[in-house]
DNA sequence: CCCATCAGAGTAATCGTTTTCCAGCGCCCC
DNA sequence: GGGGCGCTGGAAAACGATTACTCTGATGGG
């Protein structure tokens, strides 16, 4: 029987057929071997010969199978991205660029988001099972244990933070000291002292660690922060506008608050327009992230900037470099990256005479 | 020589091995003919075998190799996903509940984001090379010659509207009208003549689509709408905050504006705040998709619901009825998405006494 | 001038499944 | 009690690539 069976015959109707690599070869007598050989680049292959293949894959649209090529290489060109929410605005904008680079060296991504809690298990499961060659954990700072499935299996993995120090694995370092250190100095030499904070959820590495380098950056810069004004919320609007509505309840509230992330931020900023309050007279405000929205929200959101293109390039490059590499795994390698503030307008001078309305 | 080398002797430290179905079938003493069925649930086999090499699946942590089904199945399990943009709020959320769906079955997703232009071209080659079993194509209203080449290739589609009628495709068709209608007649019974709409790109089918079913909504409610009040945006918040600016500048601004999507809307707010500006008092405004943000922005826009989950889930289940199905290709389906006015606050009657000022 | 070496192309094994085909076995009915 | 038939389960052929190995012919050195 043929292999195709009535090819030209059966089906009239259907002029793009899929071509596999015996067709090429046929078509410019030569064997599948050298085929692979071209379309691979393998050097040995005669240039005339590679000519003809070339004419052939080009005549036939030919393109190969690439599960046919996973099964036998055993690698899927397929990228794992772990993010904690698609709907956080500052993801979309990781993943694109995230795509960008992947896509340019031919792999594609797989994006697990682990919303609430314990999907995080079944993501991995599907990441597992669709043999991912390498795996970025961008819940920044999240070595949860259900990992641990994945570096048996010697998948390659990158993280953002982590908060052992013995992490055995390669590490995007973000420098949050530093824009942190930025912003507090700005809002120092305004004249702020109360400066409060709205962490994100504390059960996300993440969010733990941003309110870390918080309070140290507070004491780097001279400052007592005050436990009454370092406050727990979810990174979402809605614990911006809850830790905000807890802020101005409180005796003596603070004449700025720094923001675990701009979404945050910009919660917090609704409440206080909500309750007649201006920003930034009566009261400063910073994010974290710069998020495309913070240029548009009305004021202009001060923010400190974490490039993500900076964070998506070093990414793929760590997990890239992982999978290539054939011997044994070497010492876990790190990857820097800078924040620093970016100056809009909900930054001013604390009012002196302030009173909160209530 | 033995088919994996000295697995327990040469790497004493890799505990997690990958068993392959002969592994099972070995360890459950039958054959791997008997294990694939077991595992596919063909109902001819044996209870008793069954529960013997389920029970040799367990201890040994087996499932199967996905690309090895995909290259003898021909089906990857695949879904593409085209949206226009994933950094436009609106389609995280699509996505998100759109990933849930196809989980669901056991299909993946790849998300081919269109950006600006001709990436389409691109991204399609993509999916056709990963061999996608189906596209659903988000980008309202797009039925580009460019995706011939998947219809050509046989690769089920399903698309959001679409501008030809006799469309050979399954379309999810969004009933713009119910919900502009809904927000027109609010609009009216608050007192409003005069209403604006701010368009999304018009080189985007959804933008023209849009715009269509606010021109129709205004003849049907008896408005007659000004040609001047009609403007194009992108669909993004510059493009409402431009728009905006335009129809501040007109000698007889309207009195409410209606846009194309949420972002537009949220634009336009912002440039109605920056000029001082009240809403609702000095200007009604009104979006379109409900998107989580609408909720938070202040005041809360009023806006049409267009139900993603609604979207997502006829996409899949059009896409996978059309996926399983072997016969000839049966007439295209329809799927109505309906939408529907949520008014919040940024709605109410005109201010008699308006006086623009500039 | 002959043999060793090597480059380059072809043959075939392999990756891990699914699935077709076939053999064996028990059962039913005559 | 024997023959046919229906089930079950196994052996083996795909699926479409990569690549180790083999083979052929050419080339260079002794």
């Amino acid at each position: 029987m043929p292999r195709k069976p009535g090819r030209a015959t059966t089906s009239p109707a259907t002029p793009n057929e899929r071509f596999d690599i015996r067709d090429v070869a046929k078509r410019a007598g030569v064997s599948v071997a050298t085929v692979s050989r071209t379309v691979n680049k393998v050097p040995t292959v005669n240039a005339l010969l590679a000519a003809r293949v070339n004419e052939a894959i080009r005549d036939l649209d030919y393109f190969p199978n690439t599960q046919a090529r996973a099964l036998v290489s055993g690698r899927s060109r397929l990228l794992g991205l772990l993010v904690p929410d698609i709907t956080n605005p500052f993801f979309p904008e990781l993943i694109k660029r995230f795509e960008r680079a992947a896509v340019e060296q031919g792999y594609e991504l797989l994006i697990g988001s682990t919303d609430d809690d314990s999907d995080l298990q079944h993501v991995l499961r599907r990441m597992i099972e669709r043999n991912v060659d390498g795996v970025a954990v961008m819940t920044f700072g999240a070595e949860d244990p259900v990992l641990d499935e994945l570096s048996h299996r010697h998948v390659p993995m990158v993280f953002v933070d982590v908060s052992k120090t013995d992490f055995p694995q390669d590490v995007l370092l973000v420098n949050y000291g530093q824009g942190m250190l930025e912003a507090l100095q700005h809002l120092a030499a305004l004249g702020h002292r109360d400066i409060g904070f709205i962490s994100g959820p504390l059960k996300e590495h993440s969010a733990l660690i941003r309110r870390e380098a918080f309070l140290a950056s507070m004491r780097q810069s001279g400052c007592t922060a005050r436990e009454d004004l370092v406050l727990e919320g979810d990174h979402q609007l809605e614990g911006g506008m809850y830790g905000m509505t807890s802020l101005l309840r409180l005796p003596h509230p603070p004449t700025a608050v720094l923001c675990s992330n701009d979404m945050t931020a910009i919660g917090a900023l609704r409440t206080l327009q909500q309750r007649g309050f201006r920003v930034p007279d009566d009261m400063s405000l910073v994010g974290f992230d710069d998020i495309h929205l913070s240029e548009f929200v009305h004021p202009p959101l001060t923010t400190v900037r974490m490039s993500q293109t900076e964070i998506a390039q070093s990414a793929v490059r760590a997990l890239l470099s992982r999978i290539e590499q054939t011997t044994p795994r070497s010492a876990p390698q790190f990857f820097p990256i800078s924040t620093r503030l970016i100056i809009r307008e909900t930054t001013a001078p604390p009012a002196l005479t302030r009173r909160p309305r209530f």
